[in-house]
DNA sequence: CGTCCTGAGTTGGAATACAGTTGCTGTACG
DNA sequence: CGTACAGCAACTGTATTCCAACTCAGGACG
């Protein structure tokens, strides 16, 4: 976190949506820590705005529970502890599995298309170790999956659930992903099939291995510690 | 949904989070109809503020799920659909029994202190037939336990998920009112003695015998029918 | 009857101004 | 040397004004 510009307009008129999904980039990518205070001239200069979109975006953010904000003193990056951390991976593990099944049960011929082109190309990068791309690829997976559910408000909970956990985690095991994807693949067999229930039992097994892959990414501060300087 | 000034600055200024509650609780409370446009010019003079505090407001609205935004063509009151309206109460009996689960291993001493209270107020109000309060009664002591939980996020999920329950649909059987209450008790004793387990069972138990007594407030817009006229 | 165009009205954002808080800093005092 | 307090700078919260971009409804036109 340095000091001015960074990422500045990049050509068109940012809108307020635009900062509030580049903040919460900055945040979930580790620019901005836990902890770090988010002041609004700052942000307005970084992204190329004024204060207004940025304050708009703030209050997204605070709903969302990315940042947290005291009257007057302004915003900062969300310090989840740990007992929360764990809380969020169990939501996770109750609501997934729910929103698969509705996704069998309610799913598009066009998301299938898209589950499908995901599932196979998730299949080849993770057969050929390019692990690189795999994050991006799972996320866009259980987006489309999310989506498929037909809920705005459940495909919302899980995206969101989602960021947050890829924020406070990290994966471990590589191997991990191919096992992964075979999954993936069973999965959505199963939602092209509407076996609403196989789809759920099939989730809820991969949610519960992909679990205890996951480490946390930090020790979260402990409240007596020595405060480390930032700029 | 009338011409234009009500509830103006009831004498302080009104901050923008203040404005968010009024919005929320005039859209829960029916003042503003799903589908009714929320201008903003119009919301400012209602609350009598600016219009900054009042997009702020509606930012975090919309991503509450209260209102739905298009870009340059405002925001109006959010029109959930049937299949989400059942989607949000499967949810809640996925996240309640947790919530609780959570509150029975964390609660502090005085989380039990306001729920006892609760429940002796909620039992007395309900054998002597005072249906009024109940209502209320009931958010808080759901309310009280969620907080209990010690998860911020969980909680947040939680009271919000209650809020559009309780817009969406109406309690239908007085009677149980009583029978909810010796519920809540017994789920407070659970808490108090620490048993997460059971009090994960009575809430799972509570909330299904208490989602079959409700029933939708309206009958859902059919998307090419008629559209009535509005203001 | 359908299409295109126009204009009023609203939103999204910028710039500016100012009062109320916060939180730091430096100083006086124990 | 440590602490409490006053003062100050920085920032937030809100208001106000202004403008561009866009939507939507209604009328002109083919």
């Amino acid at each position: 976190m340095n000091g001015v510009d960074g990422v500045v307009n990049a050509g068109r008129r940012l809108s307020a949506q635009t900062v509030c999904s580049a903040i919460r980039d900055d945040i979930v990518n580790g620019y901005f820590a836990p902890g770090d205070r988010l002041a609004e001239e700052q942000l307005a200069k970084r992204y190329g705005v004024s204060r207004v979109p940025v304050r708009e975006a703030l209050r997204t953010l605070e709903s969302e529970g990315f940042v947290s904000t005291r009257k007057h003193a302004g915003a900062s990056v969300a310090e989840p502890s740990e007992q929360e951390a764990g809380d969020l991976l169990e939501i996770r593990a109750l609501l997934e599995p729910l929103g698969v099944a509705r996704a069998a049960e309610r799913r598009t011929e066009q998301h299938l298309r898209v589950l499908r082109g995901l599932v196979k190309l998730g299949q080849e990068r993770s057969e050929k170790g390019q692990f690189s791309d795999l994050p991006a690829l799972d996320g866009w997976f259980h987006q489309t999956l999310a989506r498929a559910s037909g809920s705005p408000s459940l495909a919302a909970l899980l995206i969101q659930l989602r960021q947050k956990i890829s924020w406070i985690y990290a994966v471990e095991s590589p191997g991990r992903w191919m096992a992964a994807w075979e999954e993936h693949g069973a999965i959505t067999d199963a939602v092209a099939r509407n076996d609403a229930e196989r789809a759920r039992r099939l989730t809820t097994a991969h949610i519960e291995r992909w679990t205890a892959a996951h480490r946390l990414r930090r020790v979260p501060r402990i409240p007596g510690a020595t405060e480390r300087e930032r700029v």
